[in-house]
DNA sequence: GCCCGCATAAACAGAT
DNA sequence: CATCTGTTTATGCGGG
C-alpha cells in the first residue's frame, strides 16, 4: 500500500480516459460504427445470461466458476460496441468536451474505471463505507483458513483500506471492540503447532455469517458518491494509494482467493451495487447533478456480474410462475443527499438515499433501491422494450409473491449484527447474550424471492438504461449536428 | 424523546 | 516492564 503501489488496472488500459480519475459522470453513448451492433448485443444480453445460468445450473458450477462465466459475458458485453464517452460535462455542466474525443471503451470503464472508482473510495483519505464488522468479516473471509489473529486483521484492513494507515490508531481499538462485542466473531483455539504470538485466532461464527453478509449487502458501494469522491476542491487526480480490487467487486482478490464464497450470496452484492448512489443507474437524461460523479460503467462493473447470478435464480422462478406484462416501470425517487463522511455507517438505511416506496418494509426498500435509474426528483417512466418488460414483469411478479408472504416483522432486520436482531437484548452483558444466543431463523424463501426479484428489476433497469443510452446517443448526435450547422 | 446501530474512547486485566 | 490482546463500559451521533 501507499504511494508505491503499482498503478491501477485502469492506468494500464490504453484507452481508458481520464473519466474515472476525474470522478466525473461520463454519459455513455454508442460508438458510431458500433451502434447497431451494440444495440443488438445489448438486446441479447439477458438471453445470453439466461443461457449461462442454465449452463451453470446444469453443470452445478461453483460460484467461482459462474463468476468466470459471468465475467466472460461481461467481457463480451463490453465488446459489443458500447463505448463510454468522455465526460461531456463536469458536474457543473462546464468543460464540455468534443464527443469525438477519445472515448474509453465500456470495457475500460467496466474494468478500469471501477477499479479506479474504488481507488477513489478506498485509496483516498476516505473512510471506507464498510462498518468494522464488515471489514473484519471480509478480512477473515479472505484468509485461507477463514481465521485470523487480530494482528492480521489489522493488516488486511490496512492492505485494502489505506485510509487506516493514516487514520488515528483508535480504529484498532474499534476492531478489537468489534471482535469482542460482536457475536458474529468468535475466537478459535490456537493450533498448538502454530505460534502466532499473542491472542487468538478469530473466525466467523457460521451461525451469524448470514448476518454479516446481510450487513455487507446493506453497505453501499458507491465509490463515486459525493461523500466519497474526491472533493471538488481537489484536483481530479487518480489516487495511487490503492491498487486492490474492491472486496465486493467480482474481480476482487477476495472473491478469487475465496472461491467465490461471497458470490454464493450474490444478491448482496447486487444490493451493494444498487446502492451505489442511485444515479449510477444510467440516468437517462444524465443531468449533471451528481457532484461526485457516478460512473455508470462503475455501476455496471460492480453490479452487473452479481446481477447475473441472481438473475439466474430469478429467471427460473419467473419461468415457472408465468408472467404478466406491465408495459412501463417507474423508477422510484431518490434523494440527493450526500453520504455522510463522518461515519462508516453509510448504509444504515436505503431510505436515506432513496425515497422509499410506499408500504414497503426494509427489504422491499432494497428492491426499490435496486431499480433506481434516475436522479430526477420526480418520478419518470422509462419505456421498456419487451425484454425489459418481461424482466420487470417477472421481478414484479416475484416481488409481489414475496410480499404476500412477508408481512411480518420489520425493523432493523437481517442486517443487524447485534443481538437485538436475534431477539437478544443488547443491554445484556456480552457473555449472557452469547449464552442466550439462539439459532438464527433460516432465511425465508420469500426473502430469496424478493431479492431475486430485485435483481431482475435491476437487470431490467440495465436494459432500460441501455435503451436510454441509445436514445441519448441519438439525441446527442442530433444536437451535435445542429451545433455544427450553427 | 426513545431506541437502535455504530463509532470511538477509555479503563482494565491477562498474556506474551 | 512494555506491548499486545481481549473485555467491558461509557458516550456521542444519526436515523427510525
Amino acid at each position: 500500500m501507499g504511494p508505491t503501489m503499482p498503478p491501477s488496472k485502469k492506468a494500464q488500459s490504453p484507452s481508458s480516459g481520464a473519466s474515472a480519475s476525474q470522478g466525473m459522470s461520463p454519459p455513455y453513448r454508442q460508438g458510431d460504427a458500433a451502434t447497431a451492433a451494440s444495440e443488438a448485443e445489448a438486446a441479447d444480453l439477458s438471453l445470453s445470461l439466461s443461457a449461462s445460468f442454465s449452463k451453470a445450473e446444469d453443470e452445478e458450477l461453483t460460484s467461482l466458476s459462474w463468476l468466470h462465466e459471468s465475467t466472460d459475458l461481461l467481457n463480451s458485453f463490453s465488446h459489443s460496441g458500447l463505448r463510454s464517452v468522455s465526460p461531456l460535462q463536469d458536474p457543473d455542466g462546464q468543460h464540455s468536451r468534443s464527443p469525438s474525443s477519445s472515448s474509453p471503451s465500456l470495457e475500460d470503464a467496466l474494468l478500469g474505471d471501477a477499479h479506479s472508482a474504488y481507488d477513489l473510495a478506498a485509496g483516498a483519505n476516505r473512510k471506507p463505507p464498510y462498518s468494522f464488522s464488515c471489514l473484519i468479516f471480509m478480512a477473515i473471509e479472505d484468509a485461507p483458513n477463514k481465521r485470523l489473529p487480530v494482528k492480521d486483521i489489522y493488516g488486511w484492513i490496512l492492505e485494502h483500506f489505506p485510509y487506516f494507515a493514516s487514520a488515528p490508531t483508535g480504529w484498532k481499538n474499534s476492531v478489537r471492540h468489534n471482535l469482542s462485542l460482536n457475536k458474529c466473531f468468535k475466537k478459535v483455539d490456537k493450533d498448538r503447532s502454530q505460534s502466532i504470538g499473542k491472542g487468538s485466532l478469530w473466525s466467523i461464527d457460521p451461525e451469524y455469517r448470514h448476518n454479516l453478509i446481510q450487513a455487507l449487502k446493506k453497505t453501499p458501494y458507491h465509490p463515486y458518491s459525493p461523500g466519497l469522491a474526491t472533493p471538488s476542491t481537489s484536483p481530479p487526480t487518480l489516487p495511487q494509494t490503492f491498487h486492490h480490487s474492491p472486496p465486493l467487486w467480482s474481480g476482487s482478490p477476495l472473491f478469487r482467493k475465496n472461491g467465490g464464497v461471497l458470490l454464493q450470496v450474490p444478491r448482496g452484492v447486487i444490493q451493494n451495487g444498487a446502492r451505489i448512489r442511485s444515479q449510477a443507474l444510467f440516468p437517462p437524461n444524465a443531468e449533471p447533478r451528481w457532484s461526485g460523479g457516478v460512473q455508470r460503467a462503475t455501476w455496471l462493473a460492480v453490479t452487473l456480474s452479481p446481477v447475473l447470478a441472481s438473475y439466474r435464480s430469478s429467471l427460473g422462478d419467473y419461468l415457472s410462475r408465468g408472467q404478466d406484462s406491465p408495459s412501463r416501470y417507474s423508477p422510484p425517487l431518490c434523494s440527493e443527499d450526500l453520504q455522510d463522511d463522518h461515519t462508516y455507517s453509510t448504509a444504515k438505511s436505503p431510505s436515506r438515499l432513496c425515497s422509499p416506496s410506499s408500504g414497503m418494509d426494509d427489504d422491499d426498500d432494497i428492491i426499490a433501491v435496486e431499480i433506481q435509474s434516475d436522479v430526477k426528483p420526480e418520478p419518470r417512466e422509462i419505456p421498456l422494450d419487451s425484454h425489459i418488460t418481461s424482466a420487470a414483469a417477472a421481478a414484479n411478479y416475484i416481488s409481489q409473491q414475496s410480499l404476500r408472504g412477508q408481512r411480518r416483522s420489520s425493523g432493523p432486520g437481517a442486517g443487524t449484527l447485534a443481538g437485538s436482531s436475534l431477539g437478544i437484548s443488547d443491554t445484556l452483558p456480552l457473555k449472557k447474550r452469547r449464552a442466550a444466543a439462539v439459532e438464527k431463523p433460516p432465511e425465508s424463501d420469500d426473502e430469496e424471492m424478493k431479492e431475486a426479484a430485485g435483481s431482475l428489476l435491476h437487470l431490467a433497469g440495465v436494459r432500460a438504461c441501455l435503451n436510454n443510452i441509445t436514445n441519448r446517443t441519438a439525441k446527442g448526435q442530433k444536437e451535435q449536428k445542429e451545433a455544427l450547422r450553427n
